[in-house]
DNA sequence: CGTGCTACCTACCGGTCGGTAGGTCGGGGT
DNA sequence: ACCCCGACCTACCGACCGGTAGGTAGCACG
């Protein structure tokens, strides 16, 4: 039976150590985390916490790249190949709006967060990477402004403006309030992204995209406890 | 000359207090910054910042409470009595994302990054402000669907939108980017309240906001570098 | 002149911070 | 049997944390 009898792996337990600081720095925040807390948390003193990792700083680096394999795998490689760019967004900004709200990964939550705690080269390093998501999304809105599909934006207001609506989620969002997620991600994505209903108004026949009128008065009703938080 | 000789009155040194370790927290964070630290950039010892404030916490509570007056006073009263509601919004969101470009009031930065940081009742009290600002986003996309001037919405998604476009603004504006922060103002309005074009599509007169159809292929050109930074 | 008050100061408190030196201990290789 | 190595441990480092006790200098008022 080689090596199979569930010994926690090397690589195993450096995954559980980083999820572990995880939960915790999302809860207090970096600063507001102690090596000693995240020591305890892992069932170990801190001497043999930093058996594992060299120093508080680069700790924090591992997760966010962690975090940012995690936002890969569940976001984007499951939407970059959709061939319609009006389409690839919607689908992107579902499935980023549930990896915000459900609680797996809260390595994602401290990449928003912690968003100028590292300096120097680790820092770069993640930018980059962060970068990389916002030229895909400027892209695809360059492509849907181009064919028509939605109203002609600058791509960086239009990426801005979808990442800000996505993942502001993080700040307010509490899985027992009124709305669930899956209602929020169809309301944002039905906001931005309204459903082609009519076509062509004028002569034109390509292109068809235009936000539909409601029926008349529809509102539900009030403002009311909308079973969120603050802003 | 009675009371007039430029003497730092009570309030005044408060006050500079206030902006002066709002400066420092909006650099380093709540926790990242010690008494020593924003004693020292008043000019002062630590047990002479004691004398004006009581401790750490309510000094973070004093700042948001700030920050809060400021953001009523320069976007808030500004706004709240346009009659309608598209307008209403439109300022609004032109207002905020003023107040946040400009540096002016670290104070609403530290209200945005650290909305996990106090506890208790000063918590309760501060999301208790944030809160009417939600009602008065969510009264307005309510009234405006109603007159059917917006698509039908969802008045908290829209609020919490609204909310996340203009205020995510603070984690990736820099002043020296491709974007001035009146085109991201500009840029960010007509996305999500398009100028009213033309009239009422099929036989409804009244109900007239429909987004109009761009100009076939228009979108600059591909996606290039934004001269801003992460999401 | 004395009293009272604000606005600070020096000096210090116990505790905790990130980090490390050096030892122990159990299992695998030879 | 031996050794080695990774995975931990105890014990400790100097620096710094938030906060305070108690003193004092300057000014206003009587």
């Amino acid at each position: 039976m080689t090596t199979s009898g569930r010994k926690p792996d090397e690589g195993e337990r450096y995954k559980a150590i980083l999820e572990t600081a995880a939960r915790l720095i999302c809860e207090r925040g970096y600063e507001g985390t102690s090596m000693q807390e995240i020591a305890a948390a892992c069932r170990m003193t801190k001497a043999g916490l930093y058996h594992h990792i060299q120093n508080k700083e680069q700790l924090l680096f591992a997760i966010m790249n962690y975090g940012m394999d995690l936002f890969e795998e569940q976001v984007l490689s499951r939407v970059q190949d959709i061939a319609d760019p009006v389409d690839r967004l919607r689908a992107c900004m579902r499935h980023n709006i549930l990896l915000v709200t459900r609680g797996w990964s809260k390595e994602v939550i401290i990449i928003l967060h912690e968003h100028a705690t590292l300096t120097g080269e680790a820092r770069a390093f993640i930018d980059n990477r962060k970068k990389r998501y916002v030229d895909f999304l400027e892209e695809a809105f360059s492509q849907a402004a181009q064919q028509g599909r939605i109203r002609p934006v600058d791509p960086t207001i239009g990426a801005f403006s979808f990442l800000g609506m996505v993942l502001w989620v993080y700040k307010w969002f509490k899985p027992d309030g009124r709305l669930t997620d899956e209602q929020i991600a169809d309301g944002m994505v039905d906001l931005l992204f309204p459903p082609i209903v009519a076509a062509a108004v004028d002569g034109q026949p390509g292109v068809s995209s235009l936000r539909v009128v409601p029926r008349a008065a529809s509102g539900s009703g009030t403002s009311s406890g909308s079973g969120t938080e603050e802003p």
